[in-house]
DNA sequence: CTATGATTTCAGTGCAGGTCGAAATCGATC
DNA sequence: GATCGATTTCGACCTGCACTGAAATCATAG
């Protein structure tokens, strides 16, 4: 069954709305959607802005957003004044696993935080319980990246 | 080492600065910071108001936003009128359980993407990637926090 | 070197969210 | 039921962010 275009645009709206939580702006969002789809899978800034009804000043801006966190990678072409923009599905395990970290960056404060009432067991109780949770989970953290599938490149 | 109420109040500020991107506004993370770790383990709106020099106004708010989230539990008490806070260090674990929820949840948009693109197959490549590591990830999830050592009583 | 088309920069606009503080509401005591 | 303190509600303000569109910049082609 081919989806229908207008099928695909909702579908592509949805994916963005769920990122904007994440941190990536609703323009940025279209454009993975977009780029995720596309046929054939290479599109330049203007291309995508005309496509995505999005300024060229927005799509400059997420380009340059999506470029940095590794989502998608500009390739030039000797040749060709416009640069092309290409989706990395691979990056989007980098994504999440930067995700995981932050939370698991937490146990620093909570470390440090418990250092700070070494002084007094009894207050430091209800610390030592978030601590305890978030040493546990940070040391999850890499181990469930280790057995992770090898993405296909 | 007993710390200096300075640390002490400088760590409380970190960490609610490291808590804003995860969706804690600035005053909610003060009160979660003072609640972790003062003595007696609780405190009314109003002293909450005052110690953290914040109006009334935005604990109250706030307060409301920990209480639905689960991380500070209200208890009232006959013959008092005002309620007492009280921070419920288990429940950081559903926090971050919810956090995870919500990255896994992306499957379900891949999954439907790829149902919208079943009739061109070299088309859902890239798609196909993304949802294979969000299949694995959110299969994940739930095993980890099987294996979770039991958070004390 | 000039022209053309693409990209980036930047000032301006609009909007959403957080905070404040005053007023209204609530709960308990007398 | 009146009073007193605590809490919530609500409008106002402020800040930061996303987006736009025009101007400046850049890169290639002629």
């Amino acid at each position: 069954m081919v989806a229908s275009y207008g099928q695909l645009n909702e579908w592509m709206e949805r994916l963005a709305a769920h990122l904007v939580p994440e941190g990536i702006p609703l323009i940025g969002g279209r454009i993975l959607g977009y780029l995720l789809v596309c046929e054939p899978d290479e599109r330049t800034a203007a291309e995508l802005s005309e496509e995505l009804e999005a300024s060229t000043g927005s799509v400059s801006t997420n380009l340059k957003l999506l470029v940095n966190t590794g989502l998608v990678q500009r390739t030039t072409r000797r040749g060709r004044q416009a640069a092309q923009y290409r989706l990395d599905a691979a990056a989007w395990a980098d994504l999440v696993r930067r995700r995981l970290d932050a939370i698991a960056e937490t146990r620093e404060l909570t470390a440090f935080g418990l250092r700070l009432l070494s002084g007094d067991p009894q207050r430091a109780l209800r610390l030592r319980t978030v601590d305890e949770f978030y040493g546990w989970f940070s040391g999850q953290v890499p181990d469930l990246w280790q057995h992770r599938p090898a993405p296909p490149r």
